[in-house]
DNA sequence: AAAATAGTGTTGTTTTTACAACAAAATGGA
DNA sequence: TCCATTTTGTTGTAAAAACAACACTATTTT
């Protein structure tokens, strides 16, 4: 099978073999699409059809306002999926635009067959469910970690916070963040340029330093 | 068994009848206990031992900073649960406070039994599993949700999406908020008095209406 | 019913942020 | 390499929000 060098890697098809990932694959009525950088792969408002797993590359959660004000939810890399919120109820539509960051492939699976798993073929949905759990836990720890930065009322607080949980997370003060500055301000929504003021006060007063996406939080809070 | 009455209408032991309801309580080694308003329930940077199930009353997920600043990340009310988030991986602790809104009763399960279901006895651990994913992803939307309130930079734009959410889950204009103004404010990570300022605006701009914590939302954007 | 507490609205002041416009630097193709 | 585009930093001004203090109302408690 083509993919299956990068399935077998996946967090939903973990521990599962060549023959079982390619069951549940016809299972899941799967299609593969690639999308060039800044390409929509879901559109806020449809009707949410697929679940979608991005398999290179990565692509970015957005809400876009009727201005064109944009802000970024949150990232879908390797392995991750988007789209699984939604398909509790049946009339559901997606929330928010999934938009490529760089050219990526991603994975379509339907929705339906991927939630009502297979109950007469496959025999590996225990499997599949374990790892849809797991999955969904670990989307509900970032949601909820980026739900306390944003609930920081001023830029410097949002900064501080975000860059805390970076180190944390790196176990390290120095770390990379997958933003530029652009897209930093609209993932913490605030105002680019008076968050580069911010940002570099920061630096000013020895809190923190930085270089492009390189980052060193010198003093925790 | 004592809860029995109130515990089979949980989503988590859905379908389930009182045998395997025992069952599984002895399985996840329950433990019962109520709270006053305000008590804590859940202090942040514990380490997670147990899942928290509200089954009478109401909690709220809390952020509080070093200065006393309160903000509500979420409500947790029968049936719900806390902590789940935090089982995936070991060394994890709870990243808000717990805290009754009201007396309340809440049930505890030890969350490396919940996930790590019974590998030897309890049979209906696959219903549990289901119920759970459930109840994941319906948490995920809610998170999703507050994360697009969130994402807007104003108070009124957070206001205003924020009723739009309730009147679309409502399915009605009219609707009735979990939360007095304080709360409100909280809940959206703004000023109180700069919101009540706001409110009144939109009050008088006949774009809402609003008594109590009964809304109506007159024109939807 | 009285007293205490909690909730709400108002105002003025201070601080912070947004916004807009621009310049400089860095980056990525052609 | 050069050009076009993107990214970043800066500034001044306008707008918005925070903060603080207070008065009034509603809700509990005793």
């Amino acid at each position: 099978m083509e993919y299956f060098s990068t399935l077998k890697s996946t967090k939903i098809f973990r521990d599962a073999n060549e023959f079982e990932c390619q069951a549940m694959m016809y299972c899941f009525k799967t299609k593969f699409k690639t999308f060039d950088k800044n390409e929509k792969i879901v559109t806020e408002g449809d009707p949410v059809t697929d679940v979608v797993m991005v398999l290179k590359g990565s692509a970015n959660v957005l809400n876009e306002d009727d201005l064109g004000n944009i802000s970024i939810i949150g990232r879908v890399g390797f392995s991750e999926i988007f789209g699984l919120e939604e398909v509790n109820n049946k009339l559901e539509s997606y929330k928010n635009n999934l938009v490529a960051k760089e050219k990526c492939l991603v994975m379509f699976m339907n929705a339906h067959r991927l939630m009502n798993m297979c109950e007469n073929k496959c025999k590996r949905h225990e499997l599949i469910i374990k790892n849809l759990m797991s999955m969904l836990i670990d989307s509900n720890k970032i949601l909820l970690e980026k739900l306390n930065i944003m609930s920081k009322k001023s830029t410097r607080e949002k900064l501080l916070a975000y860059f805390t949980l970076c180190a944390e997370k790196n176990n390290n003060t120095y770390f990379e963040i997958p933003f530029n500055k652009t897209e930093l301000a609209n993932y913490l929504s605030v105002d680019r340029s008076a968050m580069s003021t911010e940002l570099n006060k920061l630096k000013a007063e020895g809190i923190i330093d930085f270089d492009k996406k390189q980052y060193h939080l010198k003093k925790s809070q």
